[in-house]
DNA sequence: CAGTGGTCTAGACCACCCA
DNA sequence: GGGTGGTCTAGACCACTGT
């Protein structure tokens, strides 16, 4: 059993939450009120709820106070279903809002790609939800001779889809990178959460079946909302 | 630009840090020192700490000190190259430390790979580094009739290479989960961090070509160690 | 406008690491 | 035994949220 007074508020807020999670619906009490029901101060009390946040079991909408975190989703990076559907087969309401779309250059994405650093492509941003909780924001950098009149038409459907589906693109090869990471500002304002909160980051180099690149993505996902699941058959 | 100081904080540090890491051999002053120098308190010194270590530029070492991170371990945990193999590939100096051997039943791996609750494995548990900071501590459970006199040879060793080797399983199928945790005490013990500190958590359970189970690990890193990359061709 | 979380101060004591 | 990080107190003010 551990001695510090943090660890010990951990264990028994973790209880109390478990208890009164249905009651709370899903949100916790004031921090000052959790302070003074376990008579400390709120910088201990803190300690504790950031060991609970960074476990996944409870998170914060930025001055908005602490919360439940639902059930992480399970998501295989390597597989091209779409955010609409995965989330939709675990019992889960998806959603997506298109933050942005233009054309331009990119650097990141033309390395990635291998196409020269001044490459233009079709940008969409977009920020995604899973029963009203936004998870995720991402960048998606498209080679525009790919997908030649796609700012025109997208609207927050699945892209993969409209590349299998419009254009008839086989999305065959892929190169995926996963890291922890820090949001950034940018990307935890448009999460709703507190700058430097913990996050995932998944980028992804698509090429078709003739190794011609077809789109680069960068995910930013909050470090708790999902859980990575990959399945593989055959050797290596 | 963000108006908090311990942002601004954050900032001037990551700047300090790039430019003197050498200079400091990879070892950052001391808290105190640094909060006088920057005119501040060590509480909010600490939390502009806490961001660089969230972005995986310093880490700390329990009680010793703050350290700059070397660069993440490239990792695809869908292949069965052993951990000797890409650590050695990119340039750096692997190590296994064994903590344990012994033979026991254990209800997560017996699930995982659908056997009875009740299952016997031999299970081995490694600490491994990467030039000498521990990233990673393992725990493997194997189905001792695939691998009868395991725990008599094992001592430190590529695991996958032994069972291919010595007893010729092929690997062939892989179910792999890979979830951001907070290192358990006893976790963050063994890797000489605080409890709490952030983590990634990887599990595979393997089967061999004719759906036998062969093993199941549970491997805990340090989130900064490590960068995850998989790379796939063919249709999904 | 009241209440919340976010930030910050200026200390303190302790356990542990290392010389 | 001196110095370190880990923990904790008892306040304070501010920006923002929600009513």
């Amino acid at each position: 059993m551990p001695d510090a007074y943090y660890l010990q508020l951990t264990e028994q807020l973790r209880y109390l939450i478990t208890q009164h999670a249905t009651q709370w619906e899903g949100r916790l009490p004031a921090e000052r009120a959790l302070a003074e029901r376990f008579s400390t101060t709120r910088v201990t009390l803190r300690q504790a709820l950031a060991q609970l946040e960074g476990e996944g079991l409870i998170h914060r909408s930025n001055r908005r106070g602490w919360f439940v975190s639902p059930a992480r989703l399970v998501y295989d990076p390597t597989r091209d279903a779409g955010f609409n559907d995965y989330v939709s087969a675990q019992g889960r309401q998806p959603r997506t809002a298109v933050l942005k779309l233009e054309t331009r250059s990119h650097l990141t994405a033309a390395r990635a790609l291998g196409l020269p650093d001044d490459q233009p492509f079709h940008h969409i941003r977009r920020r995604r939800y899973v029963d009203d909780r936004a998870v995720l924001v991402e960048s998606l950098w498209v080679v525009p001779e790919r997908a030649p009149e796609l700012l025109d038409i997208y609207s927050g459907q699945s892209l993969w889809g409209l590349l299998r589906g419009r254009w008839g693109h086989h999305l065959a090869n892929r190169s995926i990178r996963m890291v922890s990471e820090a949001l950034s500002p940018l990307d935890a304002e448009e999460l709703l959460v507190t700058p430097g909160a913990a996050g995932l980051n998944i980028c992804r180099a698509i090429f078709d079946d003739q190794q011609r690149p077809i789109e680069y993505d960068e995910e930013h996902w909050l470090h708790d909302s999902l859980c990575i699941r990959v399945e593989l058959s055959g050797q290596q």
